[in-house]
RNA sequence: GGCCCGUUCGUCUAGCGGUUUAGGACGCCGCCCUCUCAAGGCGGAGAUCACCGGUUCGAAUCCGGUACGGGCUACCA
């Protein structure tokens, strides 16, 4: 769909500090960035902290840090200013007020003095009766403004409500995802703007918000389309203009069912931890629920940032596949070059297991770079590269064996002459020899020579020097472990074998 | 209860009335490569397009209903 507006595209993304960013947020996040982007436009990040129980100073910085590690730049919001400050709703409260009271005086909201007692039995005669409308009976709506102005006044506990024209109709909320939806105006009640406590509620403040920003585009979970059309009223009210929205399904776990504690993680930081690159958890995310073309498994945030559109965003529901997502992971770290691989992800993996010192690299360029192209295609996140260079960290004495390498290569017949003749063979290479081709072509003609397949050959010596039966090609294994340990490996095992 | 949304391979999706024996990707299976494990290459299985009716010469595509799933209906967001 199109952008009916005008004006520039300005849309914002507005989480509730009440919790950690989770993945169904992160994608919002992406969309409304990637909208803003793809359009010249303006991407605005408010915090929603109005309801004070929940929010929390640690959430929002959270939220910030996802963010960042997101790569999702934000034009206005929290420490990027803006014309359109303050960018957290708790500061706003003077403009709520105002805007309440301004619809009170123009009669497009009243005063209520229903206590919750009152509402809970009307709800419930409602619902006996099977009444069709269960919502507020607008006890209040009648009352005279002055007196209802002089009640408030005198400190008696009040709501203000909206008021929902009587001659509304049909209110159509235009939706860039699901085409134009039709509620009935008469089916809305005058739902409460602003509690007896004096803050704002959410269908209030929002819309007081999106409007003064001047937001063209609401990009938002599909849990709000139900709500859209009270916020048209409150638009209307406002005397604002209304948004073009675009609401998006949710994320949900293999199950089917909304995402959980219980599917693994669920929030951002937790993917960030476990070791996925920010690019490769936007592209999943991103094609969550997006698709430029049936074809595209890959997508840069570049591509994102220029191609996306809300006409190729679809309506259902997306169950999160994190074996998909591991594809996509493993696909970006293999395209890093081995230098990039070694600097970014190698060498820091080293570091936090503990195995390397960073002010102290133990080798040169050369050999990070070496284990790099080793490791790579083998690597599906991050932190993989720990179990796969644990070999070259483990004194050569204190290896320990997998059981079963050990019973398949080492306790079989032929093992302990493969290892005698792999041990001489390497043997006649010096130190300056020692480099994976050298290596290949020292131990090629021992298969031939012995008279034994490859496997027979090849599998004793991996074992001997891996302490189990899978490693990169036996030329890079051996050239990263260094002569000294390969051929001290290569004694010691011998005692194992057969 | 009322209102609203959704439903194409296990999963993410392409598809906007004929070019579809419904395409791609992940996953799965097989083969090739191969010293192992990966990566890579090639191939395969996998969807009566939720169901039922209608419109049409022709429907996954348009319309209606049903079922199932979800949301809203709060002084939560």
């Amino acid at each position: 769909m199109s952008n009916t507006n005008q004006n520039p595209v300005r849309v914002r993304f507005a989480p509730s500090p009440t919790g950690k960013l989770h993945v169904g947020g992160a994608r919002t996040a992406i969309y409304n960035w990637a909208f803003a982007r793809a359009n010249g436009g303006t991407f605005i990040l408010r915090i929603d902290d109005t309801d004070p129980t929940r929010s929390t100073e640690e959430n929002t910085q959270v939220i910030l840090r996802a963010m960042r590690w997101l790569g999702l730049d934000w034009d206005e919001g929290p420490e990027a200013g803006g014309g359109c400050g303050p960018y957290f709703q708790t500061e706003r409260m003077d403009l709520y007020r105002e805007a309440a009271e301004r619809l009170v005086r123009e009669d497009k909201a009243y005063y209520c003095f229903c206590t919750p007692q009152k509402l809970e039995e009307d709800r419930k005669a409602a619902a006996e009766r099977h009444d069709s409308f269960q919502g507020y009976q607008r006890t209040c709506r009648g009352i005279d403004p002055e007196e209802a102005q002089r009640r408030a006044k005198s400190g008696e506990p009040c709501t203000i409500r909206i008021k929902v024209p009587d001659d509304r109709g049909d209110i159509v909320v235009h939706d860039a995802v699901h085409g134009d939806v039709t509620f009935n105006a008469k089916e809305l009640d005058d739902f409460i703007i602003f509690r007896s406590d004096g803050t704002p509620t959410y269908n209030f403040a929002t819309v007081v918000d999106d409007a003064s920003m001047g937001i063209t585009h609401i990009i938002r979970g599909d849990d709000h389309l139900s709500n859209t059309p009270r916020q048209v009223v409150v638009y209307e009210a406002l005397g604002a203009p209304t948004p073009t929205f675009a609401h998006i399904s949710m994320i949900l776990g293999a199950d089917g069912k909304k995402l959980s504690k219980r599917h693994g993680a669920t929030s951002v930081e937790e993917y960030r931890d476990a070791g996925y690159l920010s690019d490769a958890f936007v592209n999943y995310l991103a094609l969550l629920g997006w698709a430029p073309d049936g074809e595209t498994t890959i997508v840069s945030r570049d591509r994102l940032a220029s191609e996306f559109s809300l006409d190729h965003v679809s309506k259902n529901p997306a169950i999160m596949d994190p074996k998909k997502l591991d594809f996509i992971n493993a696909e970006y770290l293999r395209a890093l070059s081995d230098a990039e691989f070694a600097k970014d992800i190698l060498i820091p993996e080293l570091v936090s297991a503990g195995l390397e010192n960073e002010k102290a690299l133990r080798h040169d360029d050369t050999w990070y770079e070496l284990a790099a192209s080793a490791f790579k295609p083998r690597t599906t996140l991050s932190k993989d590269v720990v179990a796969q260079a644990r070999y070259l960290y483990t004194d050569d004495d204190e290896l320990s064996y997998d059981p079963k390498a050990v019973k398949r290569w080492l306790s079989k017949q032929g093992a302990r002459e493969a290892l005698d003749a792999a041990a001489d063979a390497l043997a006649k290479l010096g130190e300056a020899q020692w480099s994976a081709s050298a290596i290949e072509g020292a131990l090629d003609p021992l298969p031939n020579a012995l008279g034994m397949g490859k496997g027979k050959v090849f599998q004793p010596v991996r074992v001997a020097v891996v302490g189990s039966a899978a490693s990169p090609g036996i030329g890079e294994t051996l050239e990263l472990l260094g002569r000294e340990s390969s051929l001290a490996r290569i004694e010691r095992a011998k005692s194992l074998a057969a």
